[in-house]
RNA sequence: GCCGGGAUGGCGGAAUUGGUAGACGCACGGGACUCAAAAUCCCGCGUUGGCGACAACGUGGGGGUUCGAUUCCCCCUCCCGGCACCA
């Protein structure tokens, strides 16, 4: 054993082991429980950054201590390799999407080994190839027969200038990228997924996910936002039909005083016909991002369009407006406006001096907006009402006339699935003529796209290849064209977790997906937590009513990574604040690389990257291996079994088997790796203060450095692995299990109480852990520091005993 | 704008169920070792007052509940994530 702590040998030497040995491969014959645990793969950008550090090293940790506990461990890794960022790389490099990704994938792959981390890579996949996507692809044109996928028009960004489709992204502040232009939203036919027939039971299998953070869950309900409303149609004035509204305040009805519709309803467009003022409205909010955000941040703004409608109960007529601020896709693309009691309504009556009416008593203030339920006034029949009465006999009086009636909405929204782009999976249609949309025969699959292509920064390749889109229809043998819209690339990512658990199946996946599923636990970034969840909640659930597998949900634990953040600011390429991880694991080595990120921050929680503090990291581990240097040379030796202990040696034996106890906890239950690093840290403090080199010392000393070796050994598994080595020769770490806390050195019969006064510390005592309350009341009156507050006429008016922790003696 | 989080010393963080605020580490200061430096080891380290014992203040701001609040409740500020075509 050399004296230094030579981190390069030993992680080359362990890495190797571990490929040599297999020791990660995963299998389906065990007689131990299963223990699946995934990490969000990467999109292989080109290089690992600290955010993939972090994620991974998580799931490594909890992947190696549930090895170490019996279970059957399956950690799989691979690559979300369909995406935006490798066209806008092979446009700027002069270079194939494909080639870009392939290469990328080789250097990361690369790099996560270097980190260590127990990933079983034989069941490795990368989602650009043909042999993943082809399944997803024959998924595809099973829910398309089922009218599961279907086509209708909807609105993307499209840059004038360069006569594409941009995503959200590449708008900034309402124009193109690399144009500059005005972007324009624009309506264009695209493929749909109807995740809102889904949408009752995403809500409702939410309960059943007692392994997910509160806070997901949360966000969740809230995106698919299931409301309890009413609908209201408002006849209008001199034409036939009604104007139908949703509105979850069917009490404000008759505080309504005008109607509201998005830019793009058809009504809009009708009034829009004979008024150029208005064309010219709709126009301009036609300009900018189709992005919520902006969409909801932007100005409020209207404009009347001459057209009444009739309330549906009072009769009046109500003036129909144009405004920004009514999302065209939510509910019926219109609202009834009650100023007095909607914080938008009221913002827009007061801009365009429309009336307030208010109709709602008030709680505590004046003002309005009054957005809280309430008892109703000046609405006729309904006023003395509360809300549920008043929603109840309004929509009934609106069932009686046959303009309106209760509905619950979701705010969820089926799911797009086009992209006008190249680099992603081509979706399986072929259009004829004669016989329509046609979704290509299983036997035809997959649809390969070409790789070898060459992006010129304007449209996508596949687009202006006949070669790829002439072809010829499965169903009539006529002429026919390929789709060449691709797939979202959160299709992909959306049932890799199935694969992984079936990588070689010549189906979408077989019967070991049953064995595996559902993921222990599923690791990933908290900017996951409604979207790729969500889809791969929905996903899962397709997969079972196709028949594929058996469980209702895919992640029975999750646990939600923070951001890696530098300079406050999520790191990132395009910010331009990346810290580059390859140089940490070239100068001290993935192990401190690992140790320094668990320690930081407890997972959940943001990280704000500082570089020092690496230091230390690497400094407890060369000391570390400095401890085992110095007790290995002196001999080999039994750890501590049975004998009388010094009080010296009882304490740190003490202090060994609470902290096993905690760190298995930490680990286990409260994912908290910060907290078992630090308490691992003091006992190697307390253990560093004892001194002597007797045989017993020496074994209490070889039990402790024997069981560190073995709690450390799940965040830096190469440095434990060689001292392991070290301290038990003929044995190997791989085959330990996890340590069990001695009962019988935990036993305490002495403990230290903390003495309040009127709720401040003021001293301590220490007692028999056996002593009765009163005892302990009689005692802490007595003590110096209670009793020179007993002056004055002061006296004790109520002690409070916590046991095991603290006395507070009120004095008045 | 809407939804979900967060804020504790110079810094990262700890305090697990309302019970000792600041564990552990970083940085910094002092000392030992050394010709010297690095490394290592020892000591100190919230603020203010005090030689000291000790005392007061202190967990983003304001209010409340409680014997006791970083923790629970109400209001506010700032920061972070998401908002359906970044992944």
């Amino acid at each position: 054993m050399q004296q230094q702590y030579p981190f390069k040998e030993i992680e080359q030497a362990a890495q190797a082991y571990w490929d040599q040995n297999q020791s990660f491969v995963a299998s389906e014959q065990s007689d131990k429980p299963k223990y699946y645990c995934l990490s969000m793969f990467p999109y292989p950008s080109g290089r690992l950054h600290m955010g993939h550090v972090r994620n991974y090293t998580i799931g490594d940790v909890l992947s190696r201590f549930h090895k170490m506990k019996g279970f059957n461990v399956m950690q799989p890794m691979g690559w979300d390799a369909f995406g935006l960022p490798a066209e806008n790389a092979a446009i700027k490099n002069n270079t194939a999407p494909a080639k870009w990704t392939y290469e990328n994938i080789e250097h990361m792959k690369t790099q996560l080994k270097q980190l260590g981390l127990g990933v079983d890579w034989n069941r490795e996949i990368a989602t650009c190839k043909p042999e993943y996507y082809k399944w997803e692809q024959w998924l595809f044109t099973e829910l398309f027969k089922k009218g599961l996928i279907y086509k209708k028009t909807s609105t993307v960004n499209w840059d004038p200038v360069d006569g594409t489709v941009l995503a959200n992204e590449q708008v900034i502040d309402g124009r193109g990228w690399r144009s500059g232009a005005l972007v324009e939203k624009r309506d264009i036919p695209q493929y749909f997924m109807k995740i809102t027939a889904y949408a009752e039971e995403l809500l409702n299998d939410l309960d059943k996910l007692d392994g997910w953070p509160e806070q997901v869950k949360t966000m969740q309900r809230n995106w698919i936002g299931k409301s309890y409303g009413c609908e209201v149609e408002f006849p209008i004035v001199g034409q036939s039909g009604n104007l139908k509204v949703y509105t979850t305040r069917p009490d404000t009805l008759m505080g309504a005083t005008y109607v509201a519709v998005a830019a793009e309803h058809a009504l809009a467009t009708l009034a829009a016909q004979s008024n150029p003022k208005l064309a010219e409205f709709i126009a301009e909010c036609k300009r900018g991002s189709v992005a919520e955000a902006d969409v909801a941040t932007a100005e409020k703004k209207g404009m009347d369009t001459g057209l009444f409608v009739t309330h549906p109960l009072n009769g009046e007529q109500l003036p129909v407006w144009v405004a920004n601020y009514v999302l065209a896709s939510y509910g019926e693309g219109a609202v009834m406006a009650v100023p007095a009691h909607d914080e938008r309504d009221f913002e827009f009556a007061n801009k365009y001096s429309l009336p307030i009416k208010a109709v709602i008593k008030q709680s505590d203030t004046d003002n309005l907006p009054m957005t809280e339920h309430g008892i109703l006034f000046g609405s006729g029949e309904f006023s003395g009402l509360n809300f549920e009465q008043s929603s109840d006999a309004i929509s009934a009086a609106l069932n009686a006339k046959n303009l309106g009636k209760k509905r619950t909405q979701f705010r969820l929204r089926d799911w797009g699935i086009s992209r006008q782009r190249y680099w992603g999976c081509p979706i399986p249609i072929i259009h004829c003529e004669k016989c329509g949309e046609v979704p290509v025969p299983a036997d035809q699959l997959p649809v390969v796209l070409p790789e070898d292509v060459v992006m010129d920064g304007v449209g996508s390749p596949i687009k202006k290849d006949p070669s790829f889109y002439e072809t010829t229809c499965p169903t009539c043998s006529g002429k026919a064209t390929r789709e060449t819209d691709t797939l979202d690339t959160f299709f992909e990512s959306s049932w890799y977790f199935a694969r992984y658990a079936s990588f070689d199946a010549n189906q979408m996946c077989d019967e070991r997906a049953n064995y595996w599923l559902p993921v222990d636990q599923y690791v990933g970034g908290i900017e996951h937590a409604i979207l790729h969840l969500l889809y791969a909640r929905f996903f899962n659930k397709l997969m079972r009513d196709v028949g594929l597998i058996q469980n209702d949900e895919p992640f029975t634990n999750l646990l939600t990574q923070g951001m890696v953040l530098k300079d406050g600011s999520k790191m990132s390429k395009s910010k331009g604040n990346t810290v580059d991880p390859q140089a940490l694991i070239d100068s001290y080595g993935a192990d401190t690389a690992r140790l320094f990120m668990m320690f930081a921050a407890p997972p959940e929680q943001s990280l704000e990257w500082a570089d020092s503090g690496v230091e230390g990291a690497n400094r407890f581990l060369r000391r570390l291996w400095k401890a085992v240097y110095e007790h290995v040379e002196l001999g080999e030796i039994a750890a501590y079994t049975t004998g009388d202990l010094s009080a010296e040696l009882k304490a740190i034996r003490l202090q060994l088997h609470l902290t096993i106890e905690k760190v298995a906890d930490d680990y286990g239950r409260r994912h908290s790796f910060n907290t078992a690093i630090s308490s691992v840290m003091e006992l190697m403090n307390a253990l560093a203060k004892i001194e002597a080199t007797d045989v017993l010392t020496r074994s209490v000393r070889q039990e402790v450095l024997q069981n560190v070796t073995l709690l450390l050994s799940p965040i830096v598994p190469h440095i434990c692995q060689a001292l392991w080595a070290e301290l038990k020769p003929n044995s190997h770490i791989l085959e330990a299990i996890w340590p069990l806390a001695d009962k019988t050195a935990m036993v305490q019969d002495e403990v230290e109480l903390v003495l309040q006064v009127n709720g401040k510390l003021r001293g301590s005592m220490v007692i028999s852990k056996q002593m009765a309350k009163l005892a302990i009341e009689q005692l802490a009156i007595t003590q110096p520091c209670v009793t020179k507050f007993l002056v004055d006429n002061a006296t004790v008016r109520k002690i409070i005993v916590v046991p095991n922790k603290l006395v507070n003696v009120v004095i008045g």
